[in-house]
DNA sequence: AAAAAATGTCCCAGATTTGGGACATTTTTT
DNA sequence: AAAAAATGTCCCAAATCTGGGACATTTTTT
């Protein structure tokens, strides 16, 4: 049993992350399925787009959320709140180049926006607290270390794409290029 | 005295790095030019992309191959070949993209794949005999610190469009992040 | 096995993107 | 200041992308 519109946001999701104006006809391509059946379910390109960054959105924000609460303990949670951007994967990388897209206009008054905002409340909060205890070079900017946080997450993925590499192993290689990249 | 082909050609980078399809309106527009103006340097998109491939690869085998004779020091090569990628900015990310995107089939026959190689072969290599020597973590593939390498030139990047962040400044965080990434 | 639901095929009209002609205007060169 | 070169404006036809109707085929449910 398979829930066809989730297979097409799913493609769509990898899709527009390689190529944001990509023809629908890509997308249906990867999701396998006509372009006539993608039509059914959203009725253009907007409606597509929104769907996908919604569950973009949700996905990130749940796990995020769950990671925190996983413990006290900042560098703790610095870690399961990285494991978990991992598993969020391209969705955690698209988030992140929606928000980040040069002539994106960012606003707190956009309801998608801001929901971006909370979703890496927590994380740079907690962040917060590891600079100010000296846990992390402090010459890094808590910005450049979020930038950082996604490029792992973005050569995490294409690893796995790649299927060279044991995805336990690559999750342990992540941490270390993070963590080591923040100089914990 | 501009040269308004440049000028396009930069433009293009920039946007088609951000969005493979955009429309070529918005290249124009970038480039501060009329899109008549722009068909009159380019035949059409596939000529626009091919110079613009053309000059991504030139551009970034030439930075790459100075940078490589700067030291006989595998460790100091590996930096000033660091410097050098920042230094080729978006020209060096795009240039990976296009050679990692999901679809595209990697063919040494095909003569811009093997250009590319060849960028990189002289910075493998390199790598090569500071992985032999131990003087970065064993655990590392080949693969895994080129992307890693992709990434953090991309994070320089951003950082260097939000202009929060001295250049120079910049430049020894990415290096930072980058050594200490690999385990050096 | 019949009914219902989902998907595919074929087709079409509207929207957008693309490439370029004709000519006016601006900029650069001589 | 005249000539040449570059760019802009306006316009248009071809190509591509988009959304959806009509109906056949396949898959799932009852």
């Amino acid at each position: 049993m398979k829930d066809t519109e989730q297979t097409i946001i799913d493609a769509a999701i990898l899709i527009f992350n390689e190529d944001l104006s990509a023809p629908l006809e890509k997308v249906a391509e990867q999701a396998q399925v006509t372009r006539r059946t993608l039509h059914r379910y959203f009725k253009d390109r907007r409606e597509l787009m929104q769907k996908c960054q919604k569950e973009i959105r949700k996905t990130c924000e749940v796990a995020m959320t769950n990671a925190y609460h996983t413990s006290e303990n900042p560098l703790e949670r610095l870690q399961n709140m990285f494991y978990a951007g991992l598993d969020c994967g391209s969705k955690n990388t698209f988030l992140h180049k929606l928000h980040t897209l040069h002539d994106h206009k960012h606003q707190a008054a956009n309801e998608e926006c801001s929901e971006y905002d909370h979703t890496f409340e927590l994380w740079k909060g907690n962040l917060q607290v590891l600079l100010a205890k000296g846990v992390i070079n402090q010459a890094m900017t808590v910005d450049w270390i979020h930038n950082l946080f996604q490029s792992v997450v973005a050569v995490f993925i294409s690893s796995q794409l790649k299927g060279t590499l044991d995805r336990a192993k690559a999750r342990e290689l992540a941490w270390f290029s993070f963590s080591k990249g923040i100089g914990i």
